[in-house]
DNA sequence: CCATAAAAGCAAAATTTTTGCGTTTGCGTA
DNA sequence: TACGCAAACGCAAAAATTTTGCTTTTATGG
């Protein structure tokens, strides 16, 4: 968790009761209003704790709301193996617009934008697309397929993603398929 | 402007002067203090106006700061006229990074992104970078260059630029001309 | 099991936000 | 220029929020 203060010195027992009990209040509450109506005492009311809890756990609402932001965000499974590095990067990709190009997507990618505690959150982040991006490349290392290091991967194939969900060009399957296709002319196939 | 109300329908007068003196506010008080810390009580007093004006006009802070924002990143003049469309894309591209690089640059993108009103803003910026490319290819076109685009230089250099901004990666100069180099594998010179 | 301090609860105080109403003033019309 | 209308502002009371000091609960190490 990024919480205000960054150590987190008393992780388990009611503490995280109160976490939870935060986080699934965040979530039920935004699916029935915008984001702009939640105010501390309301989540505080939803979840059973005091507003003064939220406030000195959290700060302000942008950095509870990338908090819980960041943990939907953060993927459940490793990407899946499609036994080539192309096809993996074309499922990838394609999971990845579905998941953030969604009005809910969206959303998430925003909060975890405007966190008080700015730098903490984004780092966090890009490391989870690094993880997954590095991840589909060493197995493709492992099947003797080599291509872009990982940070091309991020100028070509998720910032674009990104930009266009940002700002509202809502980029669909068929991009990102373009998108693996360009990148693909980069990579060497098995046994190059 | 983007208001509150999307219909300013008393552009003149008091109202522009209020208008003008609340965003002189902003950003003196942002020079001074972090973000977080900008209230609207505190906006008030620093322009010289009631707060319930403020919170009648822009609604709430994230849509005043997107206000403020917009106007600052509109560019004041013409991309640069070099003579060439490859090196007018490297004016521009090292312009851009030079300005929205800077801490102050990265602040104003964020603040474009949560507007409360935010498909309006983002919709303006990605206008206004478009009409910054746009003229920028037609004058290629002029000269009888041909070159890809705009929606391909908004996702191979527009958005990596971005991304690499919003996540703290921090994007400099050679990395901007990388991109261009990139992209002008696929322009035409003069006369082919 | 105890001691310690972190985290939560509670409630008063401070600050911000909303709102109703009166006043000023930009703007169209004569 | 003068006039009428409604937009935008100012003001102040009311409502909601955030902050803060203190107490109580409880997780954690010894």
């Amino acid at each position: 968790m990024i919480a205000k203060d960054p150590v987190q010195s008393r992780p388990g027992g009611r503490s995280s009761r109160v976490q939870a009990s935060v986080h699934q209040a965040v979530r039920k509450l935004l699916e029935r209003m915008p984001r702009e109506e939640l105010t501390f005492p309301l989540i505080a009311t939803q979840a059973g704790v005091t507003p003064s809890t939220l406030y000195r756990r959290w700060g302000d609402l942008p950095q509870l709301l990338a908090d819980v932001a960041l943990e939907r965000i953060r993927p459940i499974a490793e990407p899946a193996d499609t036994g080539s590095l192309h096809g993996d990067l074309q499922a990838w990709t394609e999971q990845y617009i579905e998941e953030m190009g969604s009005p809910l997507g969206r959303t998430l990618l925003r909060d975890t934008l405007v966190a008080t505690q700015e730098d903490q959150v984004t780092c966090a982040c890009v490391d989870i697309i690094r993880d997954q991006l590095g991840i589909v490349l060493s197995r493709a290392g492992t099947r003797g397929e080599s291509g872009p290091d990982v940070d091309t991967m991020l100028d070509q194939l998720v910032a674009p993603i990104v930009y266009r969900i940002l700002y509202g060009l809502q980029p669909d399957v068929a991009f990102g398929r373009k998108l693996v296709e360009q990148l693909a002319e980069h990579l060497t196939p098995k046994q190059a």
